[in-house]
RNA sequence: GCCCGAGUAGCUCAGUUGGUCAGAGCAGGCGCCUUGUAAGCGUCAGGUCGUCGGUUCGAAUCCGACCUCGGGCUCCA
């Protein structure tokens, strides 16, 4: 029999004898790779290893090292989780098990309607081991549409799958999902393959697996929540157990680790700890009241916010919070927006809406005069409150909440004048998300959508061309999704990347052609004709709650001293000292800093752990030697030891340096 | 909205099978202590056990409804 030659990733290529398998493949390259992976990549497809390689194929070996690895493990580890399910519940059925960031899910359907409460997932959870401890191996078939329905009979969810791929090959939405996933398992059109492991667990599946169960194991089942099928509301509600999976105990509890970390800077438990912010159940869910020191972090927010559109060329208008009806007619926002509007109050015959938008009013202030092309660009700034009704379920302390205020404004401009306001656009949103510390940022460009879609073919790529130069110029990295812009215009979102590694979406940049027709909004052009203006909607930090939320969870809690609610509290030793603290206390407030005097009624030490738990970034301390020498002892936030016999005029120039440069 | 889970002092929690189970620590008030760097001592006050109904001789505990909060509701075979 012939050999066969393989090409691996470095180049070097490998000859095995004919019929050789990727795991025959790892094994000859090392004992430990063989022990090591989980599937190969052939030709960039994936593949399990049990396949058989072709002649002159390039093959890379994956282990758990790769996403890709990662990736199968969880897979698998969701497909072993379906196994043991129904295992216990007899006349269960199974729906989809993806891996997803960190794990996998699987839906279920119980019979019945029964469904899974948490203490089951100790069951599921020793069922999964069984099955791994049994090492059984993942064995791939394919057969045809037909008997694959026969195979799932009884399994709706699993037919309507296999009936979804069928008519995919006719050309449903369907094949497109499945010509961008094939590469997966490598099936071929009109192939449905499936996995059997163990006794008779068999499941519909493109692939790849690890060899076997017993190559699973660092896992935890996490939690059970109700899913649409397929996300959709109209569908019937499964039954998701979520869990997450790694490559080594290590890692699994690596992962642990990191959930228990975040959940301490969640900034629902630092608002309260901190005193910043509260939810009263009087209010109505989703409506929070901001406590003086939440407030006054909030305020440097707004007012940095306000000083930067002041000098960024924008001009500062107000709007009501309610408006007629007829106002969300012209706006199309009854139309399309209506499920998210607060319902109207009825006054003097007219029905009033609240807002959750302010651009109608932008609009209106546009309209409100005759605008000449040398007026353009306008930029309208305001912070705008907003009330939107949000799902229950969705509402999410201040990330997610019904009442906001966005740091809202809308652009007028010439479609000349587009790619050059998008441009200086980006920049600015940048440099004042970069005030705020963060300098990790993703962009998103979305495009024209497929179906429906107001404003000329050649606007829309004049206005998607103009965002793509504003990122390049930029120097931002972005991912195109196309086709998900809005009707009415393509957009940019920009992610940043918090100290957690957790992306948050904050700004939006996003082109309007709908609202200014809408309105009849023009311009006199310079040929004295009547022209269109083109709308920019866009909001920095988004909304002013939420980016609250988002910088408390960034710094965990731990604002820098330009934010911080208190900046500096002075610990007097003794009683005979609470002058010279108080002294310290006026002049710097004198000087527009935020401090206080915590006198002497308790020891020294629990006063300043209590500093330190408020997370003040100075915190001084006064005693006899300081009183004469016109110093302090500091204690900077995050210090090990007490800096002592600091000058007090040394210490006031280095706090004015620090809330300059925003630290 | 829908599925699962949770609601006991301002906060974190304990309360065994329904029968002194209404408790603790921290925070708060008041005294004492006058402190040189991460919790001094004493004392007081605080709760309709989420709400409303039901079962029971008796309910924080069991049942139902409602309210609020938390997690989830395509990262897609």
């Amino acid at each position: 029999m012939a050999d066969i030659t393989i090409s691996l990733p470095d180049g070097s290529k490998r000859i095995l004898p004919a019929g050789a398998s990727g795991a025959d493949l790892a094994a000859d390259i090392g004992p430990g790779l063989a022990k090591a992976a989980l599937i190969v990549s052939v030709d960039g497809i994936q593949r399990d290893l049990a396949g058989p390689l072709d002649d002159g194929a390039s093959v890379a070996v994956i282990t758990a090292d790769s996403d890709a690895g990662l990736h199968t493990l969880r897979h698998s580890t969701a497909h072993v989780l379906a196994q043991a399910v129904l295992d216990l519940w007899p006349g269960a059925t199974y729906a989809i098990g993806p891996p997803i960031l960190n794990g996998f899910y699987y839906d279920f359907e119980l019979p019945d309607g029964a469904t899974f409460s948490a203490d089951d997932l100790e069951a599921i959870d020793a069922r999964m081991r069984e099955i791994i401890a049994a090492d059984q191996p993942f064995e791939r078939f394919e057969t045809s549409a037909s008997d694959a329905l026969g195979l799932f009979a009884g399994h709706r969810f699993k037919q309507e799958i296999i009936e979804r791929v069928t008519a995919g090959e006719a050309g449903s939405e369907m094949a497109g999902e499945m010509a961008a996933t094939a590469p997966q398992g490598g099936t071929a059109a009109g192939v449905i393959s499936c996995y059997r492991n163990g006794d008779g667990f068999i499941d519909l599946c493109m692939g790849p697996h690890v060899p076997s169960t017993g190559r699973l194991g660092h896992f935890a089942l996490q939690t059970v929540a109700g899913a649409y099928w397929r996300g959709d509301e109209g569908q019937p509600m499964l039954q998701r157990i979520y869990g997450t999976a790694w490559a080594s105990r290590k890692e699994l509890a690596g992962h642990l680790h990191r959930l228990v970390e975040a959940e301490k800077r969640d900034h629902r438990r630092l608002a309260a700890e901190l005193d910043l912010v509260s939810w009263p159940e009087a209010l109505g869910p989703g409506l929070a009241v901001w406590h003086p020191k939440g407030a006054i972090v909030r305020k440097q927010i707004e007012d940095y916010s306000r000083a930067r559109h002041e000098t960024g060329g924008y001009d500062f208008v107000f709007s009501p919070h309610i408006a007629k009806a007829v106002l969300w007619e012209t706006s199309g926002h009854l139309d399309f927006y209506a499920d998210s509007m607060y319902p109207p109050m009825e006054v003097d015959g007219a029905s009033y809406y609240p807002k959750p938008m302010n651009c109608p009013f932008h609009v209106l202030i546009y309209d409100s005069g005759q605008r000449s092309y040398r007026d353009l660009p306008l930029r309208y700034f305001e912070l705008g409150a907003v009330y939107r009704y949000e799902l229950s379920g969705a509402i999410h302390g201040l990330m997610r909440s019904r009442g906001f205020t966005q740091d809202d404004a809308h652009i007028f401009c010439t479609r000349e004048q587009v790619a050059a306001e998008l441009a200086s656009l980006l920049e600015f949103t940048l440099s004042v998300l970069r005030a705020f510390g963060f300098d990790d940022f993703q962009a998103k460009l979305s495009t024209r959508p497929t179906e429906k879609a107001v404003g000329d073919q050649e606007l829309w790529d004049m206005a998607t061309d103009g965002l793509r130069e504003a990122l390049s110029t930029a120097g931002l990295s972005y991912v195109v999704d196309e086709g998900g812009g809005a009707f009415y215009g393509p957009k940019i979102d920009v992610d940043v990347t918090d100290a957690i590694g957790r992306p948050w979406q904050l700004s939006t940049i996003q082109l309007d052609f709908n609202l200014p027709e809408r309105f009849g909004l023009e311009y006199v052009g310079s040929d004295g004709g009547r022209h269109r203006p083109v709308m920019i909607h866009r909001a920095l930090m988004g909304s002013i709650e939420r980016f609250f939320g988002v910088l408390l969870e960034h710094y965990a809690g731990a604002f820098p001293t330009w934010l911080a609610p208190e900046q500096v509290r002075v610990l007097p030793v003794a009683g005979e000292h609470q002058g010279y603290a108080e002294s310290i206390v006026e002049r710097l407030v004198a000087d527009g800093f935020r401090a206080s005097v915590d006198p002497a009624d308790e020891p020294l030490g629990k006063r300043v752990r209590a500093g330190k738990v408020a997370k003040v970034p100075h915190v001084l301390v006064v005693g006899g030697d300081d009183v004469a020498n016109g110093t302090v002892g500091e204690n900077a936030r995050g210090a090990d030891s007490p800096e002592r016999d600091l000058p007090l005029d040394d210490f006031v120039e280095r706090l004015a340096d620090e809330v300059d440069a925003k630290r």
